[in-house]
DNA sequence: AAAAAAAGTTTGCGCGCGTAAAATTTATAT
DNA sequence: ATATAAATTTTACGCGCGCAAACTTTTTTT
C-alpha cells in the first residue's frame, strides 16, 4: 500500500504506466492483454489496492459476472452443502455467485427471481420450490435469463435440468427392503416437488413388480419442517393402527428423521437386527442421517456429481450466448448406502 | 404491462408525468413525495413495470441499501436459521440483504470481506470465524464497513456485539446436571472461536463453585463437521477409557449429536432413566436437537432474540452514520431445554 | 529485413442514475 | 386573500467505467 489512494480507473492506469482501456481489458480477462503488461499491472495493483467500481462495471458490461443461485430452503443443509459446491466451482472461475433461498414460500421465491432479474446476472442456477412455485414467474424468469435448472424439474422451462434418477434409486432400495426382510410401505407428506410423486410413482411400480402390494401412508404438513412433520405423523401413526408392515421406506431423510425420534420416543426398537420391531429407511443420505441413533440407510443423491455438471452445463450455456439448442436432462443414480436403521 | 418498454428512469418519467428528479426522489423514499405524485408513479408502474438500474443507482448513491450478512458456515443450519431472521427483517425495512458464508475457512473469509467491500454496503452483520479469523483482514473490513458483530466476539472490533451469555448458561446446565444426576464432565473438540473456550471456563468456575472436580476432555478435528468429530471422539472415549463420570456436558449440539451417535453404536443407553447408563447434554438448542434419539437435552440460544438485536442495532448504527459512541455488547440467557437425554 | 499480425494507445462517446441550485408550482397557515 | 412553507420542475453536472474506431507500437511470421 503506497502514497495516495486511487480513487478510479484513470488514476490507476496514470499510476501504472498503462492506459486505462488496457487496464479494463486486464480487468475484463487478465490474459486478454500482454504478459509484460499484466506483469506491470499486477506490480502496481500490489503497491495501490486498487479494485475496480463494480457498479460501474456492471452497469456498462454487456454481460455481468454474477451467477445466481437459488435454492428452495437454505436452512436444509443438503442445498446449503450444494450452494458450497456451486459457489466454489463459479468463484474459480471468476464469476460472482450470489446465493438466495426461496424460504419455502412462493412469494419469497417469485421476488427472489425479480430481484435477481435486475442484477442482470450472466447465468443463474435454480432449485425451484417445485409444486409450490408460481409456475408463470418461473418461466417468465427462464425466458429473461439463461437458466439451468436442478434438483426439481419444471418441464420444458429452462435451458436444461440436472437431477437425480429416481426411477432408479427408488426401486433399488425397495429391492434391497425387500430382499432383507418384510416389503416396506411408503410413508409420505403432501408433496413439494415433482420429485417426491415420481419417488411414490416409482416404489408402487416397483414392489409391484416383486409381487408385493403397495401401501401409501400419507401424513399433513405444509411448512418445510420435514423432521417435524415425520415425528408428529409417526408418533400419531406408531401409537394408533401402525404400519402397514414392520418396513418403512420415507420420502426422504428429513421424513425419516423425524420417524426415527418417534419411535424412539415410544420405546419401538428400530433396525435391522433380530429383536428390532421396525426398519425404516429414507431418500437423499442427508448430511445428518449418518448421526440417526440408529443411522439411516438411505440411497445417497450424488450431490457432488448434481452440483458439478449443473455448473458445467450452466457455463456451456453462457458461452453459447445463453441458449442451448436442446433442453436436455441429466439424471444421476442413486447408491444404496447400508447403515444401520434397515 | 403496456405498450412499449421503459428503458430508463427518464423515459419512465415521461410516461408518468412526473419529473425524472422527483421520481428518483420516489424511489429513493416512497415516502419522500406528496401522496398524490405516489399515487401516480404507482399506478404508472403497474402498466409499465419499470425497475431502475441498480448498478447506476448504488454506484451515484451516496449509501446503497445493500446489508451484508456474514455467517461463518452457511451448512449449519443454526447459522442458516440465523442469517434467514436476519434477511427478513432487513427487507422489510427496505434494504437488500446480500448473505455471504465463509465456509469456515480463514481465507474464504478474508476474500468474502473483501468482495462485500467493494459493494459499499451501508452496514454488514458479521458472524466472524473466531479464533480462524484472519484478525487483522477482519479489523480492517470493520474500520472501513459500518459492522455489527454477533454470536463471535472479536474484542473491539466492530461497533458492537450480539452473542448469548455463557457466563449464564453454562451454569444454568451445570446446577441442572449436578442436582439430577452425576455431576458432567466437560467434552469438547479445538475451540473455533471464543465462545468455546467460555464455555469451558464457565464449566470448571460452576462445576468448582458446586464442590466437584472439573473433568475435562477433550478430542481432535480440524473440519467443521462437528458431529463427526463428537462421533469419532467419544467413539475411541467410550470404547477405552469411559468419560469420568456418567454425565457429559458437550460445548455444542452438534458435537453431542455425534456423541449420541457413538454412544447408540456401542449400545450404550443413553437418557435419565434408571436403566441408562449415560447422560448426555448439549449447548444451543440446534435445530436437529429436538430429533436425536433420545432427543437432547441442551441450553437454548435465544437467537431470534440475538437476530432481532442485531439487525436492531445495526439500523441504528446505520442512522447515526456509522459509527456508535460506545461499543455494546448485548449478551442474551440460554434457557434450560429440558429433553430425555440428560 | 520486410510484411503481417497482435497488442496497446488515444480519443471520445454513452450508460442510467444521483444530486444540487434555482425557479416555479402547490399546499398550508395566518 | 396573503404570506409562508413545502413540493416539484428545470437545468446542469458528475460518477466510473465499457466500448468502438483509428492510429501507433511491438511482436511474430516468412
Amino acid at each position: 500500500m503506497d502514497r495516495r489512494i486511487i480513487k478510479n480507473m484513470q488514476e490507476f492506469a496514470s499510476v501504472s504506466g498503462i492506459s486505462r482501456p488496457t487496464v479494463s481489458k486486464y480487468f475484463n480477462d487478465p490474459n486478454s492483454v500482454r504478459q509484460s503488461t499484466r506483469a506491470r499491472i499486477e506490480e502496481a495493483l500490489e503497491r495501490y489496492d486498487y479494485r475496480p467500481n463494480i457498479y460501474a462495471m456492471n452497469q456498462n458490461r454487456r454481460l455481468t459476472k454474477i451467477i445466481g443461485i437459488v435454492v428452495p430452503y437454505l436452512s436444509d443443509p443438503f442445498f446449503a452443502e450444494i450452494a458450497r459446491n456451486i459457489e466454489r466451482r463459479c468463484l474459480s472461475k471468476g464469476f460472482w455467485p450470489i446465493l438466495f433461498s426461496s424460504h419455502g414460500e412462493k412469494e419469497h421465491e417469485r421476488d427472489v427471481l425479480d430481484n435477481l432479474r435486475s442484477l442482470k446476472p450472466v447465468g443463474v442456477l435454480l432449485a425451484p420450490l417445485g409444486r409450490r412455485s408460481d409456475r408463470r414467474a418461473v418461466e417468465r424468469f427462464c425466458k429473461a435469463v439463461p437458466t439451468v435448472l436442478f434438483d426439481s424439474n419444471i418441464d420444458g422451462v429452462g435451458e436444461a435440468f440436472i437431477g437425480s434418477d429416481n426411477g432408479q434409486s427408488v426401486p433399488l432400495i425397495v429391492e434391497y427392503l425387500c430382499r432383507t426382510g418384510s416389503p416396506p410401505c411408503f410413508f409420505e407428506m403432501p408433496p413439494v416437488n415433482p420429485n417426491a410423486n415420481k419417488r411414490r410413482d416409482a416404489f408402487i411400480t416397483a414392489i409391484q413388480q416383486l409381487g408385493h402390494e403397495p401401501h401409501i401412508v400419507r401424513v399433513d404438513g405444509k411448512t418445510w419442517d420435514f423432521e417435524q412433520i415425520g415425528f408428529d405423523g409417526g408418533l400419531r401413526i406408531l401409537q394408533r393402527e401402525g404400519f402397514a408392515t414392520s418396513t418403512v421406506l420415507c420420502s426422504n431423510d428429513r421424513l425419516a428423521i423425524g420417524l426415527i425420534a418417534a419411535a424412539h420416543q415410544l420405546e419401538i426398537s428400530v433396525g435391522r437386527g433380530a429383536t428390532c420391531q421396525i426398519r425404516i429407511a429414507g431418500h437423499d443420505d442427508h448430511p445428518f442421517s449418518r448421526f440417526t441413533s440408529p443411522s439411516l440407510t438411505t440411497v445417497a443423491q450424488d450431490y457432488a456429481a448434481i452440483s458439478n455438471k449443473s455448473v458445467e452445463v450452466l457455463f456451456n450455456l453462457i458461452e453459447a450466448g445463453g441458449d442451448l439448442d436442446v433442453r436436455d436432462e441429466t439424471l444421476f443414480e442413486g447408491k444404496l448406502v447400508m447403515r444401520a436403521s434397515a
